[in-house]
DNA sequence: GGATATTGATCAGTATGCTGACGATCAGTA
DNA sequence: TACTGATCGTCAGCATACTGATCAATATCC
């Protein structure tokens, strides 16, 4: 009988729970309420200002579905503002607020350290490769989910 | 900026959210209907009849108000029955039924299956690489979630 | 033995994630 | 221009996951 500890699948679960955890438990820590969802979804508003929804769900791979709720909490919170765009008026474009950049301003550094957590049972040249490796899969496999990564487009 | 791909939070995410749609697409092909959180609490049960639902949880490292549900499915399923302890009556004793059985025992090469697909853009010797580095980085993080990985009692 | 602490299971509440559907809108074409 | 198909956002429904609480039952300690 296979062990769980020979299932890519449970290793995947199990590394990805410690993560969240991992992230929470620091965010918390440092005085601030954001999950990891909301976070990358943040900076990517940041980083691609007015950009909608479903570029937003493409850049960090997330279900369109997923993303109403992020949006409404992040709106919700003030970290974030939705509006209707004037090129299509289907979509919603996306903004940073002044709160917002103050939030992501100091809790970045609180992110970087978490992600340090996460690997600290490895050495930086074991991190590396695990990056590597899960990156090389992760390309392979970026189809097969219903939320795959998507370039943003011009 | 630090990129998401340089977050191994996110890689893990990602890598998490393919094995669970790798899993489910196998398995529903196969005909069959069962999440991957079902399937490992399936074949755990089997393993050790008669457990009780946090011995259950501590062996795949779930939270143990997730695994209530899980189990509600797994008996609405026919699959796995639930009743209560004669030695605590406190606890309740997971069994496999028949029907379970017969599912785990077609179903367990697509599952395998599916492990392979998961890793489809590795080599073999850098799967196992990636899931020594799993392995490690899980180790040294075990306690850091609400649902560490716990040994069987005698 | 009896007070106290702990434990097993469940519940309510919240947040991802997914499937499949829908209305509104846009793009391309006959 | 009218039609057709695709796209954007949302919704309902389901299944993990977690926090924190509660109830019942067991363990522990004095």
């Amino acid at each position: 009988m296979k062990d769980n500890n020979d299932m890519p699948g449970h290793l995947a679960r199990r590394f990805q729970q410690i993560a969240v955890a991992v992230f929470l438990a620091e965010v918390e820590d440092a005085g601030f309420d954001l999950t990891p969802v909301q976070y990358a979804a943040l900076a990517t508003i940041k980083a691609n200002p007015g950009l909608d929804q479903v570029t937003l769900a493409g850049l960090i791979a997330y279900d369109r579905t997923t993303i109403t709720g992020v949006i409404d909490r992040l709106v919700q919170k003030g970290l974030a503002e939705r509006r209707p765009s004037n090129r299509d008026r289907r979509a919603r474009e996306l903004e940073i607020t002044d709160e917002g950049r103050r939030t992501l301003r100091k809790i970045t550094p609180v992110v970087e350290s978490a992600q340090r957590i996460i690997l600290r049972g490895l050495s930086a040249k074991e991190s590396e490769e695990l990056m590597r490796l899960l990156r090389k899969a992760i390309a392979a496999g970026n189809e097969l989910s219903r939320a795959p990564l998507r370039d943003a487009q011009a």
